[in-house]
DNA sequence: CATCGATCATAAATCGTTTCAAACAAATTG
DNA sequence: CAATTTGTTTGAAACGATTTATGATCGATG
């Protein structure tokens, strides 16, 4: 195995028979290069199966990378938020790298230090427990995009969707189905945090606000569960074990199957307890599931993230923040409520 | 926004009155630092918010970073190898990146070509569609683990699981059931070309066995489709258009979900049609869903990867090839086959 | 015919880290 | 006390690309 080292852009330089100074222009398309040279280069490079250290230019320049920290790979939803960002990077020269983060609080940032050590030239992170002052920092020296972050930030770009709006859809919906009893399942509490910015905060706020409002002020009830879908079955059977809601407004598609599957575990069908979810998540259409839930478009989101760091990128600097109009699917998890028995 | 440069190890050297060789011997817990040095060294750093840059690192050795190829952010089989792969690392000075490819054929090639690129210290590449020829020579210059691929190289590692004995555990499970007209929808011919190590490739070979040596030679019947869940709805419906098997054994799960769908917008059950799919992703196990499939273990899958690439990084040479045993998951799926209508 | 301009090629500096050999100091040995 | 050993610390040379400043070549122009 004399593995023989791979070949330099002065490997190339010498095999055509030139300096490396012409190479590096040939490669990177630059102006001041003859046909002829540029054909010579080429072929040299063909030769030598030559491939530039992105190292070393990264050393001077840019990495030619993007980076996307994903707090949890199992959910549905950012796997349309990453094929909408690799959608808009077709064509360019940038490449997206993917840190998982997997886990609550610690683990995101760590992710994103990751991606920042590895100098890529824009990074995307999907609402992590961190604080707005520690982000600026990060975006002063390197472009940002946040991913359903709510707060309007100087020098980072945001893209959410209306997650005011969303909840709003969510609870007229079940309040016209007679609703009353409507519980709130949620994540942590540290990551519900108003100061947050995160999405949950946001929906768990303004459903607060539609029961009051509604006069249903007695009935608010809020769970607490994980991020996965077996945590959200396990707090959902709890739950059930304890009383009986008309309906539950899960955080989450993904954390919603853990409570359809719980619901169906304890023996009780959409007609005694309605379930909505969050995301719309391509199984929630599937007819055996037919989880009523809020559209948002996972993909544009990708691909306007990946538009705005490239912005970024080109030059721009005043933080942008985009919103996507939210969209309600009516499914059958949810139904009529039942009609309550006088007490 | 006078953006202050981030800081050097230089500059932590001068803060710390000591030259650089000391300060990347401390950061790198080097043989050869007094305690009071590290300590000096370690104060400069905390004080300056010094990070070293792994490109400048990745000229000299090692970039501290494994990549994986993915074919596919949507299919949660592969949400679970991610899983398995990162709880391998926690501990580690390593961080794993991910490079999405989301399309058959080239996108592949050039997913782990940047991964190479970059130079990691190693890479996972989920059954890509590339010649052994070009892994081995991959292969020479870094560390490679291939999952699913049913090759036996000489310079990687694969990590499988034995597709020979899922497949005799799905048609045996038909047969019993009496199911004779047994349909396979699987990927296009070229991801099932013998020659590809291919695990699809492996379960279309032995299904043909299967229904050859069961005397059903006649009733082998298999239909291509695309990588998603909506092209697998589609052609399933196409299929039942034309004819009616009474099983219908899917590639994978993420494929069988569609299959699922087609099947009950086409009002069909269960009792009619049997689906059995591969995989066994979260979903599959829903009550609503229960879909037969077969168990391969997708967290150990990916954390053994990660386990060979780092043995090889520490030095092994000797290929090593992992398997994982399979197991049947029977559920309501598959019913016993509707009896024929004498012909 | 000399000069100017335009076009390219060349050489050298640069980026931030690791590594290797050499220098140094203090402690041990003969 | 000189010589050797041991353990720390340093200086300088890589690593592979890009960028800048300088130099060469050629054709056209006054």
């Amino acid at each position: 195995m004399a593995q023989a080292r791979a070949a330099t852009i002065e490997d190339v330089a010498r095999e055509a028979g030139v300096s490396r100074a012409a190479v590096s222009k040939v490669i990177r398309n630059a102006y001041g290069v003859s046909p002829a040279m540029r054909e010579r280069v080429n072929a040299a490079i063909e030769v030598l199966d030559y491939r530039p250290r992105i190292a070393a230019r990264t050393m001077r320049g840019s990495s030619f990378t993007l980076g996307i920290e994903l707090p949890h790979i199992g959910n549905p939803f950012f796997a349309k938020i990453i094929a909408g960002a690799t959608a808009a990077l077709q064509g360019t020269d940038y490449q997206l790298i993917i840190a998982p983060a997997d886990t609550d609080g610690e683990e995101g940032v760590r992710a994103i230090g990751a991606l920042a050590d590895r100098q890529v030239d824009g990074i995307v992170a999907i609402s992590p427990l961190v604080s707005p002052e520690w982000l600026e920092r990060l975006a002063t020296r390197v472009p940002v995009v946040m991913l359903g972050r709510h707060d309007h930030a100087h020098s980072y770009d945001t893209v959410t969707g209306d997650d005011v709006e969303g909840t709003r859809l969510v609870m007229e919906h079940l309040f016209e189905l007679g609703h009353r009893r409507i519980v709130h399942l949620t994540r942590s509490e540290e990551v519900t945090r108003a100061s947050s910015g995160n999405p949950h905060a946001i929906r768990l706020a303004r459903y607060r606000a539609h029961m009051q409002e509604a006069g249903f002020a007695r009935h608010i009830r809020v769970v607490r569960t994980g991020m996965t879908e077996e945590s959200a079955r396990l707090d959902t059977l709890a739950l059930l074990d304890q009383e009986l809601p008309t309906a539950i407004f899960v955080g989450n598609d993904e954390l919603a199957l853990g409570t359809l599957r719980a619901v169906a575990e304890h023996g009780l069908s959409p007609a005694e307890v309605s379930v909505v979810g969050y995301d719309d998540i391509d199984i929630a259409s599937h007819p055996a599931i037919s989880l009523t839930s809020v559209n948002q478009a996972g993909e544009a989101m990708g691909e306007r993230a990946i538009r705005l760091l490239l912005e970024r990128i080109q030059g721009r600097t005043e933080p942008t923040n985009f919103s996507v109009e939210p969209s309600l699917k009516v499914r059958g998890s949810t139904r009529p409520a039942p009609t309550e028995p006088t007490p």
